[in-house]
DNA sequence: AACTATTTATAAGA
DNA sequence: TTCTTATAAATAGTT
């Protein structure tokens, strides 16, 4: 600074305060201009001014772009030692968002498989248009909804199944392995009905051989992964 | 500069490179810390150095997260006329993702409220937990489902409805208004029937009343606006 | 918006 | 590297 010494607090004057921003602004993107040039490096800043609501101001121009991308691939948030602050907050954003997604795509998977659930319990068999995939993933979804029953059983105590009015679907699955070459296949009958709330009990049994473990669920992000997607 | 006014141009020699880069980065953070104390004033800058892959440097600290989310909650990217680039490809990241939220919320409450309809006809009535809410997203759901059928048999010219098997529902809606003082009452009964793809067909009427515009749907952000969420 | 007295930032040298 | 220092740049206060 100059003519005197200025103290490192915010001033209070407003046009005062007004101008200096202005100034700095200034001088803060011609910085930012030179080290981009001079070391040929990447690099941008934002700065709001507070009354004005004038958006924002971004230095360096294809800059933010790159700047942004390589910030991204970032192999992990773990990397980030060096930044001068402890957490990319828009990092943390974007992550957020991606875990929605995936908490809402598992959700969306669940809801689609429990009503193909209903469908198949409706017709009183495996509808038409069932694909390997949808089979693993009911075969999944039954087998999450007899977990739930048996905790819920112990808890309980209850005797019965057909009186849980809690849960939708009982189920009983059995397998059976071979081995054909390196090729496994797996023969699995599931039989199961449902209490489904309103006095009606259905029933359904399904019979397929596959060569894939029905066990494998595909790899989601967060906690209760869901086999993927029925439509794409 | 100093000893030598020095000419903007990227620095060959690779040392002295990395010394200016280390010297003005140092300043380019005072800077902006300076300018965000004095002006009470959220900033942020991000640069990567260019042989070392070492990520980045975030001068303000918090001020990143309120820089960030000022900067999201801009009337529309339109305004950034001021920014002196294009357009922020970080912001189109994260805008991309909200929209893949929201459509897959929308198809998740549309997944939701089918279930329900598919739990009532099961049930031949509304079922106890179903609120309000839930109501007006049945009926919501109906009339699409009816919109998509009448635009079928447009194009199908056929005569009967049952044999439609693209559909699963469909309806017919009598509504019947009455105001009663400043509050305004409506009666609908539903009526209506499916054709569930697998031959048989199942029959649901709901009755009722309530003091909502049933033709209100939450606003959703993109297009098809789909009744809020069932379950929270 | 321009001016300048000073403070700051920093290129080059040690 | 780090420190020193001469000098270029930035800018607070003033007009």
């Amino acid at each position: 600074m100059t003519r005197r010494k200025v103290k490192l607090a915010y001033i209070i004057d407003n046009s005062k305060r007004r101008a200096t921003f202005i100034k700095r602004k200034k001088g803060l993107i011609k910085k930012i201009d030179e080290i981009t040039t001079l070391c040929g490096v990447e690099g941008c800043a934002i700065i709001f001014s507070q009354n004005d609501p004038q958006p924002a101001i971004w230095p360096s121009p294809s800059g933010v772009h790159t700047v942004l991308s390589r910030f991204r691939s970032l192999p992990e948030l773990e990397q980030s030692k060096k930044m001068q602050n402890q957490e990319s907050f828009l990092m943390g954003r974007i992550r957020k968002g991606e875990e929605q997604l995936n908490k809402l795509r598992n959700e969306s998977r669940k809801k689609e498989l429990t009503q193909l659930m209903f469908q198949c319990l409706n017709a009183g068999q495996i509808i038409d248009d069932v694909n390997m995939n949808d089979v693993n993933g009911l075969y999944w979804l039954i087998e999450q909804n007899m977990k739930k029953i048996e905790r819920h059983m112990e808890e309980t105590k209850a005797a019965t199944v057909v009186e849980n009015r809690a849960e939708n679907v009982i189920g009983s699955v059995q397998g059976m392995e071979n081995n054909v070459g390196a090729m496994q296949t797996q023969h699995l009958s599931l039989d199961f009905m449902t209490n489904n709330n309103f006095g009606d009990t259905q029933h359904l049994s399904l019979d397929f051989m596959t060569n894939n473990n029905f066990g494998d669920v595909l790899p989601f992000e967060n906690g209760n992964n869901v086999p993927n997607r029925l439509w794409p």
